[in-house]
RNA sequence: GGUGCGGUAGUUCAGCUGGUUAGAAUACCGGCCUGUCACGCCGGGGGUCGCGGGUUCGAGUCCCGUCCGCACCGCCA
């Protein structure tokens, strides 16, 4: 037995009683003749202590110890002569009667401490060391709680987890897809699963009316803080059921997350908001409503001052700062740079200040009088010792820009604190989205995605006005700003898919190519159904408070998507490649 | 594909308008120390300034290119 307690769970109680611990060593506190260790493992740091003479014993095995030695150690559990407040097992210690060196240590490239003095990159490469960190035994250890109650509560709830493959077909819609060549069928791949869509419509179609897997899903592009090439879904689907019937379930399981996972109790219901609202009030189909200081169209009141830039814009809209009537005209010029970013890309910024004795100044003095620019302030209902901050230009950019501007601002002011939450269900999407590029309709969602009932007038038009007016009847779920989850009810009616394939542009044949399986199915009874699926990896980002989501995956990729500890992706050997491809391109070759 | 910031000791960073032998902290090694817990004190070793080119009497510093990292935009049905 290489052990008989671990370094977490000693404490006053266990006084006199002889333990053998094994773990790292974190730290050695050399006195003279008396040594101090701190050993650790994943419960803890527990003292270890010797002094002149049972270090003799030790043949001087204490005085070669490094950093990250696995060492086991047997000894008698004592009371401290002084107390260390800042552990769990401050209270105790033990003093050492053996100890063996299980294996010795390099030293480390960084200290594995709380706050390491490793950067990114070295902690990336030696990733197993980081992973010995306090801050990512924590991560793990929520994303694993997580996990163990959102299963917890979907059985509670009927749901049965079902795994679907990880090697289907490519649908070259939407995401690019990773691809895997098949050994046995020359020249032909499979594609690993974007998500397990058609799969779980499949088990809809097969009679498992709620479904649920939280299941790898692999997307092909660029990366971010919170976007991994790999991440992981928990993916839903129900049947027989409509929007609201899926809406309420599922909060029921956030409810259940923040309850369980966070100690949190939300009880009311999560706000529900149309997509419009969000764009016009937020600037964003993700607002952050943990704060306000949303958007104003103020275009009406802008325009017939001799204002070129406003009476040319097709919208004008404002946010206020509370509060921020005092601001430096050097504070308004970063600001204004900022807004003329590329990543923003307005033309420029006005701002009013409304002053506490009720007067204004403004950057449009010359053309706004006191008069124009109160109705400005009321209408962007600012009141004295606010600044008001204004875009123009074309509509649904500037609204976007202001969203950004308006985040910004509440990351500036601190309105933004991590350890409050904002759930949000923001519905009523737009079901299509015209790209001039192409010059044809994309699903917003996709193509299974079905339109509201009261749409479905305008779907079957053949107007582009009249098409992208329509809505789908999908849903995302947004935490703080962050689109966590997101789902819809689907087509179960094999007319309105056919009408979608239509207005998407595809062929029947494309669509047999492409979808036929699904379209066959759906011909075998499909009852009505609809699902979601969320964001595991910022779910659990989001309840630890962190921006990033790879410290809440054990081997993250880096931006490029490399695996910099195992140097993935990788050539591979000749004799491979050339049963994977060369064969059938020498084969093909050959024929022509 | 694009924009910004960064790359200097094992590590994290400083290094000004170009100018003597490139510094600090920490880690590491050696010594002292019996109540430390980020122990303390004394001493020591440690550098291809990412790489390539250019300007210059002289480049860590300026210019061009390139590679790598991070953040963001595009992209992510």
């Amino acid at each position: 037995m290489y052990r008989t307690k671990t370094c977490g769970e000693l404490r006053l109680s266990n006084v006199s009683e002889e333990v053998t611990l094994a773990g790292w060593v974190q730290r050695v506190r050399k006195m003279g003749g008396m040594t101090f260790i701190d050993l650790r493992d994943r419960y803890g740091i527990t003292q270890l202590v010797t002094d002149e003479a049972t270090s003799a014993q030790l043949n001087g095995l204490v005085e070669k110890l490094g950093r990250e030695f696995v060492i086991q150690a047997t000894g008698i559990v004592m009371e401290r002569q002084s107390k260390n407040p800042k552990i769990e097992t401050g209270d105790i210690e033990i003093k050492l009667t053996d100890m063996k060196v299980l294996n010795p240590s390099v030293t480390p490239p960084f200290t594995i401490e709380d706050e390491s003095d490793g950067g990114e990159e070295l902690r990336a490469k030696f990733r197993y060391l980081d992973l010995r960190r306090n801050p990512l035994k924590r991560a793990l250890y929520l994303r694993h709680k997580m996990a163990h109650e959102v299963r917890n509560y979907l059985d509670s709830q009927n749901f049965i987890e079902i795994e679907t493959p990880y090697l289907i077909k490519s649908t070259p819609e939407g995401a690019r897809d990773f691809v895997v060549p098949s050994r046995m069928n020359p020249g032909e791949f499979y594609a690993l699963p974007q998500s397990p869509q058609q799969q779980k419509q499949l088990l809809m179609v097969a009679g498992y009316d709620r479904y649920f897997q939280i299941v790898r899903c692999f997307r092909d592009e660029d990366l971010r803080a919170d976007r991994q090439p790999e991440f992981t879904q928990i993916d839903c689907e129900m049947s027989f059921v409509e929007r609201d019937d899926v809406l309420n379930t599922f909060e029921g399981m956030i409810k259940s997350l923040f309850k369980n996972i966070l100690g949190i109790e939300i009880n009311y219901d999560f706000p529900r908001m149309p997509y419009s609202q969000a764009m016009s009030m937020y600037g964003s189909d993700k607002p952050d409503i943990r704060f306000g200081m949303t958007l104003h169209d103020i275009t009406d009141i802008a325009k017939g001052h001799n204002f070129s830039v406003f009476d040319s814009a097709e919208y004008v809209g404002s946010i206020v700062v509370k509060g921020a009537s005092d601001y430096t005209r050097k504070q308004l010029d970063e600001l204004t740079e900022w807004v003329k970013r590329p990543q923003i890309g307005a033309k420029g910024l006005v701002y009013v200040k409304c002053a506490s004795d009720g007067s204004f100044k403004s950057s449009i003095d010359k053309f706004f009088t006191a008069d124009d620019l109160r109705k400005v302030a009321q209408a962007s209902e600012a009141e004295a010792s606010d600044l008001i901050l204004i875009l123009s230009g074309p509509k649904t950019k500037m609204q976007t820009a202001l969203g950004s501007l308006r985040i910004e601002m509440g990351n500036r002011l601190g309105l933004r604190d991590p350890k409050v939450f904002a759930p949000l269900w923001v519905v009523d999407f737009p079901l299509l989205e015209w790209d001039d590029e192409t010059q044809r309709f994309y699903a917003m969602h996709h193509p299974f995605t079905s339109p509201k009932p009261e749409h479905l007038e305008y779907f079957y038009s053949n107007k582009k006005e009249d098409l992208a007016m329509v809505c789908a009847n999908a849903y995302d779920f947004v935490l703080n700003g962050t689109e966590v989850g997101g789902g819809s009810i689907r087509i179960h009616d094999s007319k309105i898919q056919e009408r979608m394939f239509e207005v998407l542009g595809f062929s029947k044949e494309d669509a047999d190519y492409r979808f036929g399986f699904l379209i066959n199915a759906f011909k075998y009874g499909a009852p009505p159904h609809g699902g979601i699926a969320f964001g595991f990896d910022r779910f659990c980002a989001l309840f630890g408070g962190q921006e990033t989501i790879r410290d809440y995956i054990a081997f993250p990729k880096n931006n490029q998507g490399r695996d910099v500890m195992l140097d993935a992706p990788s050539r591979i050997d000749h004799s491979q490649m050339e049963e994977l491809f060369l064969e059938s391109t020498y084969n093909e070759n050959k024929v022509n």
